[in-house]
DNA sequence: TACTTTTATGAAATCGTTTTCATAAAAGTA
DNA sequence: TACTTTTATGAAAACGATTTCATAAAAGTA
């Protein structure tokens, strides 16, 4: 069992005292040439590493990011995930991924192990019922920073918040229906105490409003976008005698339930029903026929989550922007 | 900016020193109970937290296991994932995630920043390209245990290993063609380098001969398994002149691009092509005709990794079996 | 030359815990 | 009663880095 190296051994190995090899480690300026290549060579030597533990304990930079999402096996997440761990590893940070289950009093807790595990920042996705947002406050009130992105709390925040349009992402769904030839549409929705949903409801509702269409309100449903609540909804739905010609499912869970549930009850897609849907999640494009959604665009919104954090940890910018807003795009495909 | 309270404050709070604060915390057994209760109201009452950093340093123990994936977004891994997180958390630990992104020499890498952030062990499952293990070995010598799940070294290594019975996953999806009629079934496997696919072939090998069928070497593929590779061997095996009437596909992803090239091509599933395919990836569920599959238990799997984990750091068994296999089982569905 | 400023280094304190050692009180035991 | 053992606590030394402070050498400047 080899035995672990510290900044004593590379300090007596290269004759020097550790702070200089400490210094040499974090490139201070007051290092002379000659001595900071004979620490560097003996660094190498000893296959040094420095610990990050001792190192944390005592600058009180962990050089680790906590990210909290409600699950990594959602697509939306961890696709932005992995951009995110990616761009924070380029500017020398960790990632220290947490999935609160969707669960307000898992993410809770989570944050307790964040803040005990010292992170220098907290990035979250909220869970879908937490309105109550105070745990996180508990953080800022310790100086650490907290981003929020794509689920964001909705009032009352000093946090940072990067969010999808999801205003535009509904306006642009229903208005995409509606142009083709969709007069009567009906709205699966998530939670409207979640901020995703209360805004592609908004932007829904603009884009019937314009038309001049009528929006039913037993053709709307705010709940959990799992299939079977979609199956449920649908079922309600299609039981009445005046049936909808469009349909925007606002994941694409829902939007593939439901041209599922179509192909059971003989309902052609898209002549009798067009479906929008909504995260561009891969499924959509392997299902037949393949669906029309809104890309939510990941990867930017996970690069800019990190550009901000990282202006926030370099400590020069103090005055930040508040709110980002990153757009979305429509994806034309055959349920539409 | 609230101020962190630690161990002093509950110290000086409760009138004690703060050696017996930290055996409350970690509930020695010579304190008086009278003194243990003093101490714990103080440390709800100024909601003290111990702080990890510290403790890690002092105790060489960080309660933070490392896990090395090639991608999270892998349906199969970021089930395992799940159930290695919420049944580490149950025993007092967190787990610091990381991609290698099926690159060797990200695995590398990672290896070298969970070393540095003292994790008590690591878990991994291997880029798809790793042979070389060497780099596990630094840990090993550490005295940092390791342990391989899914895709594990084929060659000397003294790592525990947690694999899916990949020998008789392949032998029951090619039985189950033969059994449904097919005569000439083509395989599109991994590379032959990684214990997945070297096993899976055997068993595919293995039910072949026992059913007296021909493998013909140019209906053998071994790629890494991307829908675009996938067609590209499709195109080979479907320009020849005499066709298979089966194909066993290495993970879902290649049999739901088969499916797709099937439908593109006329070619009727499970008619004139029967598809079996493997991991019971959810996709494979809402394609049309849904996929037959093998089911490899991720849950199973990865309560298995943690047992093994948690009984290893516990520190009392040390004669520990060396290698564990997870049964794996057929999902009839409509491409066979 | 005789100052001041800059560069370069080491000793020692520090971060917030745990743990060893010492010691005293309490409890057993002969 | 007079020991030995067990229980209970505190002081102080770790853990492995960084950083402040002191100081000496080198470089500028008048």
């Amino acid at each position: 069992m080899t035995d672990k190296k510290t900044i004593l051994h590379v300090a007596q190995e290269s004759g020097v005292s550790p702070a200089t090899v400490s210094r040499v480690m974090n490139n201070h300026r007051y290092v002379k040439d000659s001595t900071r290549e004979k620490v560097l060579n003996t660094i190498n030597l000893l296959e040094y590493q420095r610990d990050n533990i001792a190192y944390g304990l005592r600058s009180s930079k962990t050089k680790v990011i906590g990210l909290i999402v409600p699950r990594i096996s959602m697509y939306f997440h961890s696709a932005a995930i992995t951009v995110i761990q990616n761009s924070l590893y380029k500017n020398g940070y960790q990632l220290m991924i947490c999935q609160s289950d969707d669960k307000a009093v898992m993410e809770k807790e989570l944050v307790n192990i964040l803040q005990s595990a010292r992170v220098d920042a907290v990035i979250a996705a909220c869970s879908l019922h937490t309105t109550d947002f105070s745990h996180f406050n508990i953080l800022m009130k310790r100086g650490i920073p907290v981003i929020f992105y794509d689920r964001v709390p909705m009032h009352n925040t000093d946090a940072i918040l990067i969010k999808g349009d999801d205003f535009n992402g509904g306006y642009i769904a229903a208005s995409y229906l509606i142009k083709k030839g969709c007069k009567k549409i009906a709205h699966i929705s998530g939670p409207i105490d979640c901020n995703l949903y209360k805004e592609r409801t908004t932007g829904f509702e603009k884009a019937m409003q314009e038309k001049k269409l009528p929006i039913k309100s037993n053709w709307v449903f705010h709940q959990e976008l799992t299939a079977e609540n979609a199956r449920a909804a649908l079922n309600k739905i299609f039981s009445a005698k005046v049936l909808p010609d469009g349909l925007l499912a606002d994941n694409d869970t829902t939007a593939i339930a439901t041209l599922q549930f179509a192909k059971e009850n003989g309902i052609k897609v898209p002549q009798d029903l067009k479906i929008v849907g909504y995260s561009n999640d891969p499924r959509s494009t392997i299902v037949s026929p393949s669906i029309t959604t809104i890309e939510q665009f990941p990867d930017i919104m996970g690069m800019k989550v990190v550009e901000v954090l990282m202006n926030i940890l370099s400590d020069k910018n103090k005055d930040i922007q508040k709110v980002y807003t990153v757009a979305v795009s429509l994806v034309e495909r055959e349920s539409a």
